[in-house]
DNA sequence: AGCGGCGATTGACTTGGGTCAAGTTCGCAC
DNA sequence: GTGCGAACTTGACCCAAGTCAATCGCCGCT
């Protein structure tokens, strides 16, 4: 890779401490009244890549994984949703990526059309689908950021990622499977296995049970992060 | 990777033949009379990450890059811009990423605020603002699953984007260097130039000067694009 | 308790792309 | 022309991550 000479003075927080501009804060109004609330049970589809994107969703109990499949099996995740995000906008008329439930979950649903429609009406609304459009933008481009790191680097940042965005400040309760991690990190399962081990092996993580991750040395994490 | 088993039955085109609702078309009327034209000097910076965006570009003429760097001096960029494209555009206060220009280039310089002004009043202007937006996330969705593929995969997505984007059917004018190509694929500057010979050898594209690429046999590249 | 089965881990081996180090080509200044 | 430097290419070697395969551990079922 380049050594770049010309350095920036002012660098900016990792992505995995930054305070994104919070989709989930945005569109929380009297808007939420016009949806209604749908259950998907695991690995459901809520909805399919290329299908017309009728509606809006936030998200309110589980958790969901938007992804796109290559024509040779190989899937991409693009993200991983949580309680209180919102996803599934698009302003074009389809969607660009496939979206599951990863766990049994509660959608709230909400039509795009009459949500455009009173965007046309208020400048406010207007300006909130934007920002939740440009908080996507953001996320993809800390995923590129993300891919073009080691290993190592990758999986201590899906976990500080996962820790800026979960409640407890030093647990980390995955609901995904390692499979899901390989795919939204670009690496194998056994890749993210090995890693995990080596991180636990390294007193920087403790893994009490595979889907549930101790930070216990965030600092170690956070160097890695680059 | 993954073998995904439930597949869905319309597969969208590659990102690279899909038309992308182009941001060139989006923001052409009277906006533009507000704004100034500037040049830039080869790798001048026009704006670098985390200032403040003040203002929204439109490439006249010439070519510009976007990049972040790590810390380590690792450089990725986020994507090439051509004339007629728009860029720096940005919904909260400070830009994501720096801009170059990559060779001298005339830009045409737009006030943000005042073009926000505009959108409170007309939504027709906030749709567009939207809709620019989007733009950038499809191209940085793109941009993940090109960073998932092998090396030749990259480089021939790499040559039927830029091809997509060029006037000449079959022959591409590189502006960028092979350092930037590498930079934008994740690759080394190496594995970029081996790559582009293999291609030569197997006859699916000429490279008369290095910045010049024929591609001969387009199928070749689109079926090594996923 | 015993039996599957699935997800996760671990091991042995391979390989694609990175690294380091020469060359080569091209353009430009003198 | 000649000389120089930057961009690009090529070669030899190495290593991080992929592949293939075996094993483990946990949970649910009968």
């Amino acid at each position: 890779m380049l050594t770049q000479t010309t350095h920036r003075a002012t660098p900016q927080l990792p992505a995995a401490q930054r305070q994104l501009p919070a989709a989930s804060h945005a569109l929380t109004g009297q808007i939420e009244l016009m949806g209604a609330t749908m259950p998907f049970t695991r690995n459901a589809e809520i909805y399919g890549e290329n299908e017309r994107a009728e509606y809006l969703y936030k998200l309110l109990s589980g958790s969901v994984r938007t992804y796109k499949v290559l024509n040779d099996g190989r899937r991409q995740i693009g993200a991983f949703y949580l309680p209180g995000d919102l996803f599934g906008l698009e302003v074009g008329e389809n969607h660009m990526l496939s979206a599951e439930a990863i766990v049994d979950c509660k959608v709230l649903v909400i039509k795009r059309s009459s949500l455009i429609g009173l965007a046309m009406r208020d400048p406010e609304i207007a300006r909130k689908l934007w920002t939740t459009t440009a908080c996507e933008l953001q996320r993809a481009q800390d995923h590129i950021m993300l891919l073009i790191k080691t290993a190592r680097e990758r999986v201590a940042g899906f976990l500080l990622e996962m820790s800026a965005r979960s409640a407890a400040a030093t647990e980390v309760d995955l609901p995904m499977s390692r499979q899901d991690i390989a795919d939204y990190l670009g690496l194998t399962i056994e890749t993210v296995s090995r890693t995990l081990t080596q991180l636990e092996n390294a007193a920087t993580i403790a893994v009490p049970t595979s889907r549930r991750i101790v930070l216990r040395n965030r600092g170690a994490l956070s160097r890695l992060n680059s």
